[in-house]
DNA sequence: TTGAAAGCGCTAACAT
DNA sequence: ATGTTAGCGCTTTCAA
């Protein structure tokens, strides 16, 4: 670990006080002489002198960068998710820190903290709770939370800003299309339904049943403790076998997103089933579905439009103070190949 | 943004010093009255006071955070790498900030620089580039980076580690495993070899060719400018077509990675061949490969090993200050569907 | 057992 | 146009 050179060293290199390199750093050029300005920049090159980030926040400079926590990062979807708010924050010169949580709350929390630590003001969250508490001492500290992908609660603290879809939408709309190609018999796979989304995911299921008058029937909504990422595959397949082997078998299946889907049809394959006889509907448009065979008709979250209103919401301080700011996008349904047969 | 307790607030609630508060922060309790140890606790509960990790570091503590940097974040094989190091960090009680470049050297630079500014002291870099040199400040300043993926070269400074596997018997193995099931005519599909890993994994494919007195056609290696990754899927599907409409074409792919051949396999779909006639080997063993049909036929690389490789190197401080450390680790052939098929 | 004081690297108000 | 100075919140000698 060679020594660095401070902004002393530069100055003193450069003859010049610490004062006039700080002004150079911080954009105040205009009060030097060109000739000043000239040794100072000389001198920064030839030490290869960094400002130290620790203490200008410690002065309180904010650190530019974006938290963002997903519950998955092997789920591709979250990774398509990071790609599209990479690309938008990057258009305007800023970056992003990832985190994973595998949806452990302590996870979660502690990685709140070391962004809060880090000095980083802004953190988009998608959350695995349905409370916000442990946030609290962040946000009071002025940490902006944005959760995506978990609709406005009452409960929730009134800084909370939120961007999401309409799940409650998104799944009538995948209920609806498979109703409409003949189905009645239509399981809902997702695993524990800890999280805000996946519970209006589930809700837009069972509304799609009412309205047409197909009656909900439990069996066909296995549960088992956690699934719906990418190593969670056995548990999908565990609940889909399930299904499988009831007396009246389901002849379609709604997934809670894409991946769960995945394995739903690699269960039906090794099952002996002829994946073109059951109809299988995704959630999310993860890049893989159309890629697959048969392609997956799924439910399209606007990611690129999503990430586009998370820049308004930090960078351009949109919606900030203001009472609260809930945007939700709608859904669209992506028919594919996966849901092509009608049946009688 | 709330006013936030500091160590003094603290101790003139407690009616002390701040050295007194301090020390209990620092695990010297023991030179403290019971009784003062509990007002100091009482004050910091009451205030709900966290140290400020900024003025902490100023102070020389590390950011005890690892950097990760991954070329594409949405590409499923960088999420499985990034949820192994999480898992294996997580078990040291150790948190991780995940970087994505999108391969855009840049990006790459603006990163280390980020988490160096942060007082990150390990980085595992997945870089794009055959040359380090933009990495020489940072390094200099004491920031250990772990190349990941990257076979270590002649030009590379000293005190860079190395963890990868054997890209060349990699692509070797899948070759060899092709040309033993009767393939011939054999596609190498990667886009821009850029990447140290990408050549090795070529030099694997034209070994195998050669110990089996195969000649290399250079119309069966399809170049552009860059593909590999979630979404430069139409990139691939182009390199693969070009192959397809050759006058005497391919009967197998290699692919650089298993997105690549996912695009592979929906290209000639598309176009109308029997997938099944044709045999496609992937490369990372991502986790959709087994879920898809037919099932991939990949190299796999273990993640896990190599996560806990980086755990000793960054935690346990093996290998730092010797001469170099290169970790090559041995990929495997995972046989599948894909190749099912003998050929004359 | 506790407190006083100096300083980490930087910024900005206030001199000059 | 440039320099002096006083901190940001914390840790750590050193002194009491």
């Amino acid at each position: 670990m060679r020594a660095i050179a401070t902004i002393r060293d530069v100055a003193q290199a450069a003859g010049v006080s610490p004062s006039t390199v700080s002004n150079l750093l911080n954009a105040r050029e205009h009060l030097m002489q060109p000739e000043t300005r000239r040794r100072v920049l000389e001198a920064m090159e030839s030490l290869s002198y960094r400002p130290n980030r620790v203490a200008r926040q410690l002065r309180g400079a904010p650190n530019p960068t974006l938290g963002l926590i997903v519950p998955s990062v092997a789920n591709p979807f979250w990774g398509s998710w990071a790609a599209h708010l990479e690309a938008a924050f990057h258009a305007h010169g800023r970056q992003i820190y990832l985190c994973n949580t595998e949806r452990d709350p302590e996870r979660e929390r502690a990685y709140v903290e070391q962004l809060w630590a880090d000095g980083i003001e802004h953190i988009v969250l998608s959350t695995s709770l349905p409370s916000l508490d442990h946030l609290r001492p962040a946000m009071d500290a002025g940490v902006q939370i944005i959760a995506f992908d978990r609709e406005h609660q009452e409960t929730d603290p009134p800084e909370l800003l939120n961007v999401s879809i309409d799940n409650e939408a998104g799944a009538w709309m995948a209920t609806q299309h498979l109703i409409e190609q003949g189905h009645r018999r239509i399981a809902f796979v997702s695993g524990a339904m800890r999280t805000i989304s996946r519970q209006r995911r589930f809700a837009g299921y069972v509304r799609a049943l009412a309205e047409n008058g197909i009656p909900l029937d439990e069996a066909l909504v296995p549960s088992s403790s956690d699934l719906g990422d990418a190593d969670s595959g056995p548990l999908a397949r565990a609940a889909v076998h399930a299904v499988l082997t009831l007396d009246d078998p389901p002849t379609a299946v709604v997934a809670v997103n894409d991946m769960v889907a995945l394995s739903a049809s690699a269960t039906l394959r090794d099952a002996g089933r002829d994946v073109a006889e059951f109809a299988v509907v995704g959630f999310d448009d993860t890049p893989i579905g159309s890629l697959i065979s048969p392609a997956l008709t799924t439910v399209r979250q606007p990611l690129r439009e999503m990430a586009e209103a998370v820049v308004r919401l930090t960078v351009d301080g949109a919606g900030v103070g203001e009472p609260r700011s809930s945007l939700v996008f709608p859904p669209t349904l992506v028919v594919r190949a996966s849901t092509e047969r009608r049946i009688a």
